[in-house]
DNA sequence: AACCAGGTCGTGA
DNA sequence: TCACGACATGGT
């Protein structure tokens, strides 16, 4: 009575790189039971739950959605993991730009940008402010068992599945109380995300509004919501938007890229934006994502 | 025990 | 404009 949804031979793509490299949190790996280049996870996004399994395949890899039908698969998770896109071009260009990029996009090869839901974007990058990645998933996690519709047990695959709620939706958050939205641990982000909550709720901010408007007008939309910055709006943008040219950045970033491009010289974000936007041109969100994750599993620039 | 974390806000020069 | 401390919470 359980369909698995195979797809085989996929390139240039890595489960764990996808998931792990800092654009989603809601999220779990699975790691019993798995033989050599298997990878395994609980996905809970788009109003789902998915389960699933990376294998290597003969030319790429294959993946496993359990419990999963065909239309499902063509309707949300084919857009949602970004397959319809040839990210073989997108290396290339990037490269192209700068061929230092070579070696760090071979490291973490696999990467895809996920076409994620609006609103669980935004307020997951309100709460990313100062916290690290693993309290900002706790946090997700949080809001989600207290204030999300708990999922049917029809929907969950695998009985010991650590979530049991969807992220909440924005009439969800305009019905809880800033001291109930506190009980996630998000501490002083809590009117943060009221007022975003609330303006997506009355239809202030939307994604049909944002998608009308060209990056720069859509940043400054978003930059209204109080507790959202340049930072956020453009993780927001990159991830939740598909405004694939935004180029976010963070601490990392800014360690990064001043140790490749300023000469370790203190740079202001600003700046390192808009070089990076220049150099990068479309593609720089993407070149961002390898660059993050370069930087965070070799530490660059980072004292101690 | 201080100090830091995928930042942003409010304040004072 | 720009620097700087405060802001909850949890981990070294």
């Amino acid at each position: 009575m359980n369909k698995n949804f195979v797809i085989e031979n996929i390139k240039d793509f890595h489960l764990a790189h996808v998931l792990e490299c800092g654009q989603c949190f809601h999220f779990s790996r699975v790691d019993t039971g798995l033989n050599e280049g298997e990878y395994e996870y609980d996905i809970v996004a788009m109003g789902r739950v998915l389960h699933i399994k990376e294998e290597p395949d003969t030319d790429g890899v294959r993946l496993i959605l359990y419990n999963t039908e065909k239309w499902e698969y063509d309707t949300v998770w084919k857009d949602y993991f970004d397959l319809d896109r040839d990210y073989s071009v997108i290396k290339s260009e990037i490269i192209e730009s700068d061929p230092r990029l070579e070696e760090i996009i071979l490291e973490n090869d696999g990467i895809r940008i996920l076409n994620q839901d609006f609103f669980e974007t935004l307020i997951s990058f309100i709460i990313s402010q100062n916290k690290q990645i693993p309290q900002i998933k706790q946090v997700v996690r949080n809001l989600s068992d207290e204030l999300g519709t708990k999922f049917d047990v029809t929907m969950i695959d695998r009985l010991d599945s650590e979530f049991d709620a969807f992220f909440p939706t924005p009439e969800q958050l305009h019905n809880a109380s800033e001291e109930e939205v506190r009980r996630s641990k998000c501490g002083f982000r809590a009117p943060y995300i009221k007022d975003a909550a609330e303006k997506v709720y009355t239809g202030e901010i939307t994604m049909e509004i944002l998608s009308k408007l060209d990056t720069d007008e859509a940043r400054e939309l978003l930059m209204s919501i109080h507790g959202v910055g340049e930072k956020v709006a453009n993780c927001v943008l990159l991830f939740g938007l598909g405004r694939r040219e935004a180029f976010p950045v963070d601490v990392w970033m800014k360690r990064i890229c001043e140790y490749m491009y300023y000469d370790g010289v203190d740079t202001p974000k600003y700046i390192i934006e808009e070089d990076a936007r220049k150099r990068f041109g479309k593609y720089a969100g993407y070149a961002q994502q390898y660059l993050f994750m370069y930087g965070q599993k070799h530490k660059i620039g980072i004292k101690r």
